[in-house]
DNA sequence: AATGAATGAGACTTCATTCAT
DNA sequence: CATGAATGAAGTCTCATTCAT
């Protein structure tokens, strides 16, 4: 589970606004360690204590930097949220795609290291997982989740219009789609030995190729 | 939320060991009482006193009839995947069903309402949601899941064998469908507004019909 | 740690007054098996639980025969103290002894198998070792315990009396003997491997000897 | 039971390491409670709530300072160990003591008001006389115990190497008079109005001279 | 009399939050 | 800004006692 973040060093910074630059730098290193402790020990395991400590830094600060566990917790979520939208946003935008590789694009994104790393689908899940919250995290990644499956719906439908696709209906093919990003991301944090995030890949390329036969090359089956 | 609560089977059951059928009883309501406090408040809103609460029983007896909290989880976690394991096999056992409607009877037994229901799936996702117990959750469900597995992945390679799908890759379509049990498990969960279990089993239709064209018919598009 | 008490087997006992005999005998069966749980287990582990276990009955039967757990324990040291004294007393009536086989009688019915076996002892040490309740414990046993000092300090004024002891006090030694008791039991008690009851009888005896020389033989020392 | 509170030595202390000093201090502040307490109320009506009501603070603080009870419980049992062992350490060393002198000092401090009060005799028989823990408690003060034993035996051999004593056993001389230190600890326990520390001393005073007659002075008996 | 499931007070422990330093 | 000792509410678990059977 060797992940990304680098726990950046606390370079001294001289130059502009230390103060807030700082400031800003300790909250995404505790972010970063709520992301390590859920994913090592769930969220009914992470305490301040298990956050601070893989944050090298002391008890106090999180009641000082985010008010509450509470508000830790949902701006550790909304950066999981941002992160991923800032990937699959930059693959598409100015990049003058063609409509299969824009879709392709959005697959490629729920699978890339940084977003479907073990560690950080356990948090995903850990949250969603959390009934009493569920709704209150939803509400916070609800316009990022609705802005990608409308994306996603309009890539569809322009490629059932550019061709003769009759059964296909651009909803479900999307929820379905959508369906299939996390239930393979589930079984990637399951069955890590079975499934990888590159399988992941060639399973959503399958169901393209069936879908839209002739418009996504069918995978080769792997060995 | 409104949800299915009897459980207990109000059979007659004349007379014979009225103590232990009682503490058959006892716990079952325990359980029954858990996966709605689950559904509700989450695990880590989850107490002996709102499970007790919901039973209406004293707070003593979790631990009288269960030893711990941890293994009233357990418990009910087992329950939730008996229960739709016996669901499946009673619904393919000694029924004589072709290939196709075999496998439907699985997709199926997925979106029973006894399994599917809001309630249900909270549970479920809470239990695998919990980072630091997945592991145990998962030894404990997974002789009944492999069990399944195995039991599709034949269904799937029987159909591969009676017809000409030369690009199918039995694996990699079971598993797609496992991740799409998953995802639109999840779905319901989190948008019930837009996607019920109804939904959820067309969806599979489609994806099935696409995989195996003439083998299942396309569904009919929703309104 | 095997030791008497037989767990009478709860024959018939056709004829007189089965009820009340019945009675008793489960009493004393609780007690013996109080002595086994505060042996074992200390005051601190030993429930309603333990003690109904090790006496092979329901757990509901300590309410129903002494009222409370409190009396169950004040009514097994009040058995002990009236074990022991009965054992002492026993020795000395009716049996014409020398003064110094008096003593010697007082000293020996300590370390009776059935006083000074580690069982019993650890159950003396358990109750007097609870401060709390040491004052309510001591009233139970004060008079059983006064008479023998009463006793053993005629004995010691006897014996000064008859011979040309002008340094002893009887009262300091009688303190002393009963503080050799206590102590030796404790060492008992706390080294078995290194002193027995055997041991202790013999050291009591030296003591005897240095005290009152001529009239106790120094004991040959152990191997 | 009006006894020594103080145990935070006032000395100054200038200023260094205020954090880990008030740490230290804490836990001393904690430990004196539970002796306060066991000696009230015994280790059965020891609870968190009566240490940190007699200590001032608040509940939470013990696991905080100790991780749980049962360590509290063997610190406690250890600063005891150590408290008297420092008292008959320091009487002993570099003094230049005769035999006589020796073992005179070694019983004193048996005797020593910080030792022998009832409140601490309280706690080391109410740790004793729990059977359950006895033999983890023991292994805690075994090696003190055992350092003052080897010495005590020392002096004794000494001193009946110095004279013309054929009927003394050291060890049993040892073993009597460790006895005594027991015995007589546990009268004073259990009957202060009879018994006091210097009644405790005086009689072992009277043992010594009765065993090793010409070099202790027989004590002139009490009124 | 006897049983043992049920009750609930109270124990130990955890941990989010506060605040003096 | 930062620290981490301190607080105390709340959680899990134990167990003496009760009581329907």
């Amino acid at each position: 589970m060797k992940d990304e973040y680098p726990m950046k060093p606390n370079t001294p910074e001289t130059d502009k606004q230390p103060r807030t630059r700082s400031k800003q730098e300790r909250k995404q290193q505790l972010i970063d360690a709520t992301i390590t402790s859920i994913a090592k020990y769930g969220i009914t395991g992470t305490t301040m204590t298990t956050v601070t400590g893989f944050a090298g830094l002391s008890l106090g600060l999180v009641n000082f930097h985010f008010e509450s566990k509470q508000k830790l917790f949902e701006e550790t979520l909304m950066y999981l949220s941002l992160e991923h939208q800032e990937i699959w946003q930059r693959a598409l935008d100015g990049k003058d795609l063609s409509t299969e590789d824009s879709i392709l694009a959005i697959v490629d994104a729920h699978y890339h290291p940084k977003v479907s790393s073990r560690k950080k689908l356990a948090v995903w899940y850990a949250f969603f997982g959390d009934s009493g919250n569920r709704a209150s995290y939803r509400r916070l990644v609800d316009s990022v989740d609705d802005a990608r499956y409308d994306r996603l719906l309009a890539l569809i439908t322009d490629l059932k219009a550019s061709g003769d696709f009759p059964h296909v209906n651009p909803d479900d093919v999307t929820t379905t789609l959508e369906a299939l990003f996390d239930g393979l991301c589930l079984t990637i944090l399951m069955y890590p030995n079975d499934t990888t995030r590159i399988d992941a890949m060639r399973q959503i390329r399958s169901y393209l190729a069936a879908v839209f036969p002739g418009r996504f090359a069918p995978p080769v089956p792997a060995a």
